[in-house]
DNA sequence: GTTTTTGCAAACTGTTTGCAGGATG
DNA sequence: CATCCTGCAAACAGTTTGCAAAAAC
């Protein structure tokens, strides 16, 4: 599968850009290039700036796509429509996935209304999980 | 106005801060730190760490609200309800108010399904404004 | 074997911070 | 006049880039 995209993109296959777009795919959540790194097994050596590489090169090929987070990190994703976005703690960086995204619907409304072609977007909502919130709860009251 | 909002926040009236108000005032969208030090007339002498402090106060105080645009930087606003997101033009850097909030109504529904609570999002869209758009066009042709 | 890709270190951008001098209430 | 605020310069985090060594085809 990684093959099959780095062919269309006209990338060689290296160990390193495997490794990336598979865990991109296992993950299936926009990562950013720290949170691939720490994914990376001891037998994978790869460096940070060639993760960076790597996700700016699949995302002008149109193969990833790009958002920045509340933190101003940027997060990469498959190009797969419909794409998703995410909900994440502020408190211990976890996430989980809006699987669909609200914005789709909006743009040719205002594409009508502005005269803007609409080529993208950014979207990450920020709160505090289920879990954070009972540990904080708990370090109050005790 | 200005001088009410700051006394509420429990901070001095500086000549600095007063501006840093009323250019958002007066603008009505949101403004990155840069924007708003290019906006200072030549009678008002402001650091761009002054201004990031003050947004940064306000924001902490509840005054304004920050949200990150679609290059990673910081944008604030007012935080009026309903609060408004920008659509940026990629090429000239323009932007123009989206006027109602697309993320408000879809926050409850997320707190029911994930157990998170909501404290925040960060949206912007990115297109190309129609003057951009125009002039790519042109250069293409000729 | 030629070309592409990597790792490293150094540059770069937006943002934050420590500190001494200056303005505010 | 005590306190808060500012400007400056230096630190900082995330990201990008130049270059020589290494890997892919």
């Amino acid at each position: 599968m990684s093959e099959d995209l780095l062919e269309q993109a006209e990338l060689k296959a290296t160990k390193q850009r495997r490794f990336i777009l598979s865990v991109l795919e296992f993950t299936h959540k926009p990562l950013t290039a720290e949170e691939i790194l720490k994914a990376s097994p001891p037998d994978v050596k790869v460096n940070l700036s060639t993760i960076y590489r790597t996700l700016g090169v699949l995302t002008e090929k149109g193969i990833l796509i790009k958002t920045i987070n509340g933190d101003g990190k940027a997060c990469y994703q498959f190009n797969h429509h419909p794409h998703c976005h995410l909900l994440r703690c502020s408190v211990c960086d976890g996430s989980v996935r809006i699987d669909s995204c609200p914005i789709e619907q909006l743009c040719s409304q205002l594409e009508e209304q502005t005269g803007y072609t609409v080529t993208g977007h950014s979207l990450e909502i920020t709160g505090v999980c289920p879990d954070c919130a009972r540990r904080i709860w708990k370090d109050k009251t005790t």
